[in-house]
RNA sequence: GCCCGCUUGGUGUAGAGGUUAUCAUGCAGGAUUGUCAUUCCUGCGACCCGGGUUCAAUUCCCGGAGCGGGCGCCA
């Protein structure tokens, strides 16, 4: 659609450069590169749907136009107004295939919209390596370079995919605070606040707000909104502030939705697969990545069902593995490669001991260990080594809910405000959080999370 | 919180107890009227901070700050 600065994109030009012929064009965007030539210059321009060569001659635009176009400095923001026309080839070395046809536009007037302070503190089409503290201290810029562009677009649609996929099944979209006066799940630090003259603290997990929803009747919720956890983890995989996932369902179990999950993710990754543009990202992550010498990710669309190896089942495995585990102990990130060696892809843990889950997860009595200790119907969703998703059924039993949290030491009155939504009645339920930065890291190939957020907040970072 | 490592132009790097501190990219100036990773010529620009050892420290030692990797925990 044209806007007040441009009747054309550049993605547009080049699409429809053959109907554009001799038409006058007005178009704007950055400028990566000007090759200077006498009294003729050449400009790529570049906006967000694609790019486009700009010629430019003294006869057309003057020469006070061309001199200042020669002396912009790469990013700046130009607009110019011109005529399309067919991009001359480039000379062919011997056995070169010629590209497919490409057009530029002549230019008659340029507008600099903005100048573009050089040098640049990291360069957008430079072939030399940024750092990601140097990218982060300066994202605006990360942000123009292609393949990171594509990595947030293919973002957006995988939150489109997974959205698609819970309507398709009967759930719909909502919102819990993220102000919260309590912790909502024990365990993990909270940022603290103020809420007026009341102490709060910034919501670690939607966990009690979708379950009273489910104790409300709401049946099928999902929600994709902030999670705050303020510990002090360092690591490729963890943030203070990131985006959860999340489901509740009721009248299901553990196994309901976990059928749920796995049906959304094959939905995000046959979706990614299957779409133009999806592809395009993927293929321009891979042009980055093969510049660099690295292998191309390769977007596998994963088999239904996933496998599902219990947790009694993961621990025999470690053990033959010769990883030292024992039953009711934590898998660590060491026993998880072992794991992962058979198990590269997406995998469900179901089954964990009731004593390695939270007070609110639902077990069936008689469904015991090999050390016959009670296990839980919590489950965690792996993708090799790493941890995507837990959940599970809830307690929906009062009197068990309040057993658990005596169990595990904890004082049912502290927890009254959890509690009491489910005095009144609660139909059985269940559900998950999904950690969006981490699914999209397996997507994208991206080795730290934060190359997955636009502005991550971490241990060491609140700017920008 | 624990363990390990790193810090050199704008960016990314090489390197040594005494160097004109390397290379790439970038930036500035010049040449080229169809370039396209433009090319060519000339130039510019750096040793994180504090203390110590030494004739001499950017280099070695100690401390600090910043950054990175691993772990715990988790999504």
């Amino acid at each position: 659609m044209p806007t007040h600065y441009r009747t054309h994109t550049l993605g547009e030009i080049q699409a429809n450069g053959a109907d554009l012929i001799d038409s006058e064009v007005t178009v704007a965007g950055f400028m990566e590169a000007n090759r200077g030539k006498g009294a003729i210059c050449f400009v790529d321009l570049r906006d967000g749907t694609g790019k486009t060569q700009i010629f430019l001659k003294a006869d057309n635009v003057g020469e006070e136009s061309l001199d200042m176009v020669q002396r912009m400095t790469r990013e700046s923001t130009l607009q110019f107004t011109g005529k399309v026309s067919e991009k001359r080839p480039p000379k062919l070395k011997e056995g070169e295939t010629p590209p497919p046809p490409a057009y530029e536009v002549i230019a008659e007037s340029v507008v600099v919209i903005a100048k573009a302070e050089a040098p640049l503190p990291l360069g957008v089409t430079d072939t030399v390596h940024v750092e990601l503290d140097t990218r982060l201290d300066n994202r605006f810029l990360d942000l123009r370079r292609a393949h990171i562009a594509a990595m947030f677009r293919l973002r957006g649609k995988i939150l489109q995919y997974g959205r698609e996929a819970l309507i398709n099944e009967g759930f719909f979209e909502t919102h819990t605070p993220k102000i919260v006066a309590t912790a909502t799940e024990g365990g993990t630090d909270l940022f603290p606040m103020q809420y007026f003259d009341t102490p709060a603290f910034l919501n670690q997990s939607p966990q009690l707000f979708k379950q009273l929803c489910m104790s409300g009747g709401l049946e099928r919720v999902f929600e994709i909104g902030p999670a705050f956890r303020a510990e002090k983890h360092d690591t490729y995989r963890h943030l203070n502030e990131f985006i959860s996932f999340d489901i509740e369902c009721s009248w299901a179990t553990d196994d309901d939705v976990m059928g749920v999950l796995e049906r959304m993710i094959h939905h995000m990754w046959q979706s990614v697969a299957n779409d133009e543009e999806s592809k395009s990202y993927i293929a321009t992550i891979n042009e980055y990545r093969a510049s660099k010498g690295e292998e191309p990710v390769e977007v596998i669309v994963p088999e239904l069902p996933f496998p599902r190896v219990s947790y009694c089942d993961a621990i025999r495995i470690i053990k033959e593995k010769g990883g030292e585990i024992e039953w009711g102990d934590d898998i660590d990130a060491e026993n998880s490669d072992l794991l992962a060696e058979d198990l590269p892809q997406f995998y469900f843990l179901p089954r964990w001991p009731m004593a390695l889950k939270p007070f609110y997860i639902h077990h069936v009595e008689g469904e015991d260990g090999s050390t016959g200790d009670q296990l839980s119907r919590g489950f965690d969703l792996n993708f090799g080594r790493d941890e995507l998703t837990s959940g599970g059924q809830r307690e929906h039993r009062m009197d068990v809910l309040i057993d658990n949290l005596k169990k595990m030491d904890l004082d049912p009155e502290e927890f009254e405000f959890y509690v009491a939504g489910f005095r009144h009645g609660v139909p059985p339920h269940a559900g998950w959080g999904l950690g969006v930065e981490r699914i999209l890291m397996k997507l994208t190939g991206a080795k730290n999370v934060r190359e997955t957020v636009l502005f991550p907040r971490d241990r060491k970072r609140v700017s920008p």
